[in-house]
Formats: C-alpha cells, sequence, structure tokens
DNA sequence: GTCTATAGTCGGATAGAC
DNA sequence: GTCTATCCGACTATAGAC
C-alpha cells in the first residue's frame, strides 16, 4: 500500500520495461530519421533495438504513437538546447532599448546555439525530420517540431532582427532576411556534409568555421565590420 | 507497308500510348514529391492519372523505373533552365581575368536563376524531392539529381566565390562561403512559405523580393556596397 | 512484460482476355 | 495498348501461452 511497496515489489519489471521502451525511442528516432517514416517497418526496428515486435505496440500503442513519441523526445532536446539563449533574448527585449551592440551580440548568440543543434547534438540525424516529406505529414505529427522551431529559433532571431533594421516583426524585409540569415546554416545539413565537403558528419573544426562564418555574414548583412578574414 | 501505312493505322494507339505515358510521369512528379516514394502508391497514382494500374509496369516496368524516370525529367527541365547562365560563367572564367564587378554581376545572374529555379517554375513541388529521406535513396535513384545541383548551380557559384575571395576552388573558406550564400535561397522552400509567410506557394513579388535580399546580402557579403534598401 | 503464431490488410507485379 | 482478376509478399496489429 505504501511507496515502498511499489519499489519493493515493481522495480525490476518496471526497470527491464523502461529500458525497453527506452531501446525502442532512441531506434526509432535513428530509423525514422534514416529512411523516413513509411520506409521504417517496425519488423526491421524491433530487430536492431533487439525486442519482440509486439513490444512497440505494447508500449506506444501504434506505429504512429512510436512517431509522436519520437518527434515529442527530439522536441524536447531541442527546447532544453534552445531555451537558455531564446529566453535570454526576450528577457533583453523586454526591458526597453538595448544598444545595437548587444542586440547583435544576442543574435550571435542565437547563431552559434543553431549551427552547434544543426551540426552537432547528440542525434546527428534527427534534424532531417524537419525535411520529412511524407504522407505521416498530414496527420500533424510534425507539428510540434514545426513549433519548436519557430518559438525557439524563428521567433526570437526575428525579433532581433526587427530591432536591428528598426522595422515592425511581421515586416516582410524583416521575415525575408530572418530566413536568409537561418537560411546560411540549414543548407549545411543537406548539401553540406555529404557532397561538399566530403564527408558524413562534422567536425569540431567544420562547426566552428560555420560558426564563424555566420558571423562574419550576419555582421557584413547589417554593415557592421568586426570580423577578421577566415 | 510504308510510312502512310504506320501513320493509318497506328498513330491513334501511339499516341494514346504516348499521352498515356505522359499522363503517368507528370501525376508521378507530383505524388512522388507530395509523399515520397514509399508513401505514394502506385494504385493510387494511376488512379489519380486516370489510368489503368497495370499501364505503370507496362511502361516504366517498375515503380522505381517510374521514380527514375521521374527524377530524369526534373533533371532535364534543371538543366534547360540553368545551362545558359552556367555556360556563361564558365566561358567567361576561361578567358582570364575578368572584372570584379563583372563577377559580381555574373553571381548575381546565377543567383536570380536560382531563385527562380527553387521559388517558381512549372513543378514547384519538384524541388522537394532534393531532400527526401528515403529508402529508395539507396538505390542511387537521386543520383542525377544532386549531380545536376552540383555541376549547374554549386560548381559555378564556387568558382565565381572564389575568384572573388582570390582563394583556391576547393579551400575551406570558398566552400563554406558559397554553401552560406545558396543557403539563403533554400531555407525558402521549406520553412518559408508554409509557416513563416504564411502561404502556400510564392507570388511574383515574393519572388522579386527574395531575388532583391539576395543581391543585397551577396554584396554585403564581399563587401560591395550597391544595392538600396528594400 | 515478453514471447510465438497468426490474422487481416495492402502493396507491386502479372496473366490473359479483348 | 488497355482492361479485369489475381497472385504473392510484406506490413501492422493482435490473440493467447508463459
Amino acid at each position: 500500500m505504501t511507496d515502498l511497496d511499489t519499489t519493493r515489489f515493481r522495480p525490476t519489471s518496471y526497470h527491464r520495461g523502461e529500458d525497453t521502451r527506452r531501446r525502442i525511442l532512441d531506434t526509432a528516432i535513428e530509423v525514422f530519421a534514416a529512411v523516413g517514416y513509411e520506409a521504417a517497418s517496425t519488423r526491421a526496428l524491433a530487430e536492431r533495438a533487439g525486442v519482440n515486435l509486439p513490444a512497440i505496440p505494447y508500449y506506444f500503442g501504434s506505429k504512429e504513437g512510436l512517431y509522436r513519441a519520437a518527434i515529442e523526445q527530439i522536441v524536447r532536446g531541442i527546447d532544453h538546447r534552445m531555451a537558455p539563449v531564446a529566453d535570454r533574448v526576450s528577457g533583453a527585449l523586454a526591458e526597453g532599448e538595448p544598444a545595437r551592440k548587444d542586440l547583435l551580440a544576442l543574435l550571435h548568440e542565437m547563431l552559434d546555439a543553431f549551427v552547434a543543434l544543426v551540426v552537432g547534438g547528440a542525434h546527428l540525424e534527427s534534424r532531417r525530420l524537419l525535411f520529412a516529406r511524407s504522407e505521416i505529414e498530414r496527420t500533424g505529427a510534425l507539428e510540434p517540431l514545426h513549433e519548436i522551431g519557430f518559438r525557439r529559433v524563428f521567433a526570437p532571431c526575428r525579433a532581433l532582427v526587427a530591432r536591428l533594421l528598426q522595422r515592425p516583426v511581421e515586416d516582410d524585409a524583416t521575415v525575408l532576411r530572418t530566413l536568409a540569415i537561418l537560411g546560411q546554416v540549414s543548407i549545411f545539413c543537406n548539401s553540406g556534409p555529404r557532397r561538399v565537403l566530403g564527408c558524413r558528419d562534422f567536425s569540431e573544426e567544420h562547426m566552428r568555421a560555420i560558426q564563424q562564418l555566420v558571423r562574419e555574414q550576419t555582421e557584413a548583412i547589417f554593415r557592421v565590420k568586426v570580423g577578421a578574414k577566415p
């Protein structure tokens, strides 16, 4: 009846269950990102995770349930990584008129964090889900991923850009410029490593080179000369 | 036995055949781009095209054959659009030392054409195939699409950037800067219209705004001030 | 919670009449 | 070339023993 009873009778099976669940979820993120939703069969996924096939509907209800759980897991990771700097941005913008220099410093922080998220991170493959085009998309399962990208990356950047340009947030010039600045980064996940840089993953040096380049170009865009030649 | 015999007995069926083939191919580009390879069933595709199911293996051998044919069709379109300016670039670079101003003008031409290709064009959806992550990718079916992008877009741009920076073509600074400039454009196909600009497709005004912005930012990147404020 | 076995569905490809 | 009917394989989900 007490909490101790629960920890005495349930823990072994509970721990095994949690482990199975986690193994399925980790494998799912890997596999869905690699081949997409439809091409990922639950059979192959279960085998790769080292669990039985029926364990998937048992823990996640269905294949779609597993997909939604995988997306949620990724979203939590993104939120965890981007929340600190995003909160700092909204905090700074709330309190009156920050100096132009401080706005640019904050923008650089955001972009550094975004590059690190896109280029590195625990799940290198997970970012590819953002570009998924599949039937599952119509069920709205990818919505949390789009939402977190908007709330934690796009919206703070746009707010900073609007201030720097001294234009409204919803203004076309603001929106397009924000997209362009973020777009500098996004191409690296697709064409970048594989075909052009000649490698599948990014090294630490690649990441720092990209961060430096994004800083330089962003400064150039706002006509503020600071950075040195690469 | 004569050619007239052929035109008398075969043409109706021949024309019908070519028409069927074309209808399947057009629908395939649409559907594959919309939902991906695996999620696109040949049954639904045939129905949408208004043809019978066995017509697909009859004309294209298999579903994969249809996919490869669709990719080839798209590649021909890209080649057709990008070849003129790409050839002009390699021509100009072959003949000695063009002025910096001419190099920038060529880069602007390339970028304008690229924006027009990505943003507009007959098959708005087809560009999404570039971001496909599916099992079919492992068969190499997307290779022609990557190849044409490299040969007709990335390589000419990189050559221009190398000259402008006075650095080797293979240099990391050259490669990263080229990617960043092209990345400005690429983001518009994904996040751009749907979530951020609040529309599914681009208008003519959107396209011109993006072209103008890309020009300005590219000029800023190379520290050459020309454009006016948007 | 985990397993084996299987049900039920849907996919691509084909046979054969017209 | 086009159609109807069908085969066969692969998939997800579930029933039921342990």
